[in-house]
DNA sequence: AATCCACAGGAAGTCTCGGTTA
DNA sequence: TAACCGAGACTTCCTGTGGATT
């Protein structure tokens, strides 16, 4: 540290020692953070519903399953996790051993690999002597260890699936809801909280889980404005005295109630205002600063969506951004046209890829409409044949999409090709 | 009314990859 | 080491659909 090859550079000493003029603990707007229990802001009917079907517990009985419903941002997970921390803390004081796992199903999506997270947070490799490997075993080994982990180490269990709609079938919880009739648990208990964002969720369920987990079953409704402002109010400490001006708060929550009361959006707008006051040099956050933040937080989002993307889904959507641009009179394209376009970009050698199946492609496609990049329409075909066809348009101006995706060095090869 | 078309999307099978165990 | 294992990315094949065509 600090030799020749620094001292050049040290104009840049300035700049790493500048503090930063608008935040001051941004962490405070990571909406991950569980604060404790006075900063969450009206769920306490929610903690008390969640807290009480999980009561059972802290005494080693059986807890109840329980369902919770919401859309995204209200408060789902921060609830459950708060509640079932502080049943194990409980617990743990009164001489009743509690494990509790928490599992994001948009990452763990498998039932192998969410018996294997399951196992892996709860066991505790110097007292059971079991070892649970990343991978490479069959399904059955892993429930196996799985539930001699439980026996062994705890007298209950609870269990936290969250965006449960996103695992791809639903065999754990079956598995989960039967254990202790299957007899495949001799004392420890199991509860499982779900958490899911679809009501639909249900319908897709098996009878014999569905009455299990149906037991109790709570919806957690948006935020209000109020509501908003007051999250945003506790969370003000990210700032800098003084830095916020009074409108601020008031107008973030305003559009955040506006789509559909999501604390999510309503922290990204703030903390988005805040880097754009900073960008400019501001002293202060205005009004201005998060009007932009509220447009920027969309385009921005998109093209994080779009930029981390494979290749070959570039290219569909690529595709569907040409078609988007030479027929300014239409929007939407159906998946034949798009696949067409589709064929010369990918026949194109500058970007090195194959050229898929329509059948992938247009499953390429349905992703996106999932991920929100692209939207999708159903219509009765005309003209010859077909029942049903699918048509997609983009979400966002195809002038974004075609900037974030030349953004790919290769894309911007391909361009230059067409244009000669 | 029977037939035809072209598409959606499920099912089944193949291949590859990263990893384990005995 | 050989034998397994699961997952994901693909392909091919196939069925159902419902207006257009004959």
């Amino acid at each position: 540290m600090g030799n020749d090859s620094e001292r050049e550079n040290g104009s840049l000493d300035d700049f790493w020692g500048s503090e930063d003029p608008i935040f001051d603990r941004k962490e405070l707007l990571d909406i991950d953070l569980v604060p404790t229990e006075d900063r969450i802001i009206g769920r306490d009917s929610e903690i008390e519903s969640v807290a009480s079907s999980i009561h059972p517990a802290v005494k080693g009985q059986s807890p109840r399953n329980t369902l919770i419903y919401g859309k995204t941002g209200t408060g789902k997970s921060l609830v459950a996790k708060h509640v079932t921390r502080s049943a194990q803390n409980y617990s743990l004081d009164n001489g009743t051993k509690m494990g509790r796992a928490y599992i994001d199903c948009t990452q763990t999506k498998t039932e192998t690999r969410v018996v294997i997270n399951l196992a892996r947070a709860l066991n505790e490799p110097e007292e059971t002597g079991i070892s649970i490997p990343v991978t490479g075993l069959s399904t059955d080994v892993y429930y196996e260890r799985f539930w001699s982990i439980l026996d062994q180490l705890y007298d209950v269990a609870i269990i936290i699936l969250d965006e449960i709609d996103k695992l791809q079938n639903n065999e754990i919880l079956m598995q989960l809801s039967r254990a202790g009739e299957a007899g495949k648990l001799d004392s420890c208990k199991v509860g499982i909280i779900a958490i899911s964002n679809k009501i639909s969720f249900k319908e897709s369920l098996d009878e014999r889980i569905l009455s299990s987990l149906q037991d109790r079953e709570f919806v957690f409704p948006p935020y209000d404005a109020n509501q908003l402002r007051e999250i945003m109010y506790n969370r003000e400490d990210a700032f800098k005295d003084g830095v916020l001006s009074d409108d601020v708060i008031p107008l973030s929550a305003a559009f955040a109630a506006q789509e559909h009361g999501d604390a999510r959006k309503a922290l990204d707008i703030l903390r988005n205002a805040g880097e754009l006051a900073k960008d400019e040099g501001a002293q202060r956050v205005v009004e201005d600063h998060v009007r932009n933040a509220r447009e920027k937080a969309n385009i921005d989002r998109f093209s994080q969506l779009l930029e981390g993307q494979p290749t070959q889904i570039k290219a569909t959507v690529y595709a569907l951004s040409v078609l988007a641009d030479r027929h300014s009179d239409r929007e939407e394209f159906a998946t034949r046209e798009i696949y067409e376009m589709y064929k010369t970009i990918t026949a194109d050698s500058a970007l090195g890829i194959e050229t898929l199946s329509q059948r992938r492609m247009s499953d390429k496609l349905d992703e996106q409409v999932f991920l929100d990049i692209l939207g999708r329409v159903e219509r009765v075909g005309r003209g010859y044949g077909s029942g049903v066809t699918n048509y997609y348009y983009l979400l966002e101006d195809p002038s974004v999409v075609q900037a974030v995706i030349h953004d790919d060095s290769r894309f911007s090869e391909l361009e230059k090709h067409r244009s000669e």
